[in-house]
DNA sequence: TTGTATGCGTTATCAC
DNA sequence: GTGATAACGCATACAA
């Protein structure tokens, strides 16, 4: 075998193959394909046996020609790491059925003009909708107001109202953990989370607030710990607080990394984790959450989810209707070791 | 603007709309539109005019349809992550040129039968290529021999060698973290690492042991601390050493989480990485390399390179030749404070 | 039940 | 230089 002939050379059969090795005509031969009615049973068997024969695999394309859809949907993001996109593309796989529409993926890498050259591509292929992944969890700029298919905002919102858009409800996921906290009998809670200017971390911070002034409680240190979304941040400010003699029993962290930032410090100074103070942290990023010591609770932004409701939203809106303005997708919280009962 | 109206229902503009508002026939127009010859500059003019009035945009489908070509290109992943196929994936953009081809990105999340089934779609969506991603870079069955489409196996070699694949040159990066070491004086060098099942935790020790070898230096230890990927593995295989007293001025860490678990278990002993320690680190994953105390030197794999190639090599078998065998990508070294010279 | 003919949007081959 | 016209592969309304 030459290395030309690594792939069968010969053009795919087409219908008409199909239709000729089974002695009908193509319109027979693609009503029997496609379970229609008004046909023999004996001539749908011979002409599945001629499909079967001849490896027949329909063309997508041209199928996609005359009905006027692809079944293809743009995934447009601007998430490097593909931590955000990869989950919401398969709860969008899941949901859309993975035979019935395909995902188109492109990474804007962070640049608008690299963006509106994917978009331009992504239409001229038609697409059937368009998902919009933003790198942070702020409003971005619309990708546009009259376009000619239905777009949906995951993560990152769109800064147009009329847009539809798709968030993580921050503010009751700082609510779910604080909750989760004084469930376990803690009472001095303190909160340490990243950058001020996302609105995530307000979010999150509000709702911890607000549950913790719900329940008569003080947060510890007396105020919110905004910061950087790392780790170097979570242990400054843990180190900050304890050389404060603030009195901790528990710490929500607005991100796992920061978390495990707050776990360093804690040892360093010789408290236990749970038992001295529990940690909490925010995304449930598997390989930071259990391979922290101890393995680190959590909340999931449920990104499947948020590419399902994305997937379900622009089903809908291919039979007419596309809501706008931004909906929450609940949060959930996943226990570990960080904040078991002392 | 009720709901319905959000996205402009009016098909999009056809190469016939153009035509008929330019003046001209669809032939005309095409061949203006396209740069061609034998047109007049003034009607080209008039063609692009009525384009730009229409936002006309061709359709690649149609187009794909008589060129024979859709210029999209599968991408078969198992990694669940996108830690591999996203930087896999941008390589093959960047290579390809976004506007010439697109990607459909598939997760099969290791399950034979869900890649079956992409595998079915991709094909009657006639894509012109196919890159295969595998979850661990050990030899993968392959996906078929006669394939109407060429097909380059990336990061996990198919187990069929008239298969073309492209993996990490492992064995070669095992010597280049060995010449790292070596070259800032060390020479008591142990080497802790993964899964011993893994083919690249036995090529990276291949490579490690043969430079140390070359250079006549003994392996601290006396032998390959085989165990799992995990940071725990990395702390309890540097207690053992140490409680061992094996006396060690620098390790190679077959991964940046074992690192980590290296450089934790050093501290916990009073070691002061690099100046007694030296740490070296394998994938470079930014987010691990990064935020470890200090920052970890790390031998990334250049999976964009490998994304790059691999879309080079479709290229070329499109135009017929498809070589075969397992090609070898380099990796390479990123220092960083784990490593500076005491 | 089956076959014929038309159109989906483009490109390319030819006449003019 | 320009414009009919035939593919490309498929689905379907309509005629037989």
């Amino acid at each position: 075998m030459t290395s030309t002939e690594r792939h069968a050379t010969g053009r795919p059969a087409t219908l008409h193959d199909v239709a000729r090795l089974a002695g009908v005509s193509i319109a027979t031969a693609s009503k029997a394909l496609n379970g229609r009615k008004h046909v023999s049973a004996t001539t749908r068997a011979e002409v599945l046996e001629a499909a079967a024969l001849l490896a027949y695999s329909p063309n997508t394309l041209a199928r996609g020609l005359v009905a006027g859809r692809t079944g293809m949907v743009g995934l447009l993001t601007s998430d490097l790491e593909g931590r955000l996109s990869i989950p919401i593309l398969m709860g969008a796989e899941d949901a859309f059925g993975a035979d019935r529409t395909s995902v188109l993926l492109c990474d804007a890498r962070g640049d608008a003009i690299r963006e509106g050259h994917h978009l331009r591509t992504l239409l001229s292929r038609r697409v059937d909708g368009l998902i919009v992944v933003g790198a942070r969890p702020d409003p971005r700029p619309s990708i546009g107001r009259d376009l000619p298919v239905p777009v949906v905002y995951a993560y990152a919102p769109s800064a147009d109202p009329d847009d539809l858009s798709l968030v993580s409800d921050n503010v009751t996921a700082g609510r779910m953990a604080i909750e989760h906290l004084t469930g376990l009998g803690r009472r001095t809670i303190a909160h340490i989370t990243g950058d001020p200017t996302y609105g995530a971390a307000q979010d999150r911070a509000k709702g911890a607030l607000a549950e913790l002034a719900a329940r008569g409680l003080p947060l510890a240190g007396d105020r919110v710990h905004f910061g950087a979304w790392t780790e170097a941040w979570g242990r400054s400010a843990t180190r900050t607080l304890l050389a404060q003699h603030v009195a901790i029993d528990a710490v929500f962290a607005g991100s796992d990394q920061i978390a495990r930032g707050v776990i360093d410090a804690l040892h360093e100074e010789g408290l236990e984790v749970p038992r001295d103070v529990a940690v909490i942290g925010f995304d449930n990023w598997e390989i930071f959450a259990t391979s922290s010591r101890p393995p680190l609770s959590s909340i999931d932004m449920n990104l499947e989810t948020l590419g399902r409701v994305a997937a379900e939203r622009l089903a809908a809106a291919f039979d007419g209707a596309l809501g706008s303005g931004v909906e929450q997708i609940p949060c959930r919280l996943v226990p570990r070791e960080s904040t078991v009962a002392a």
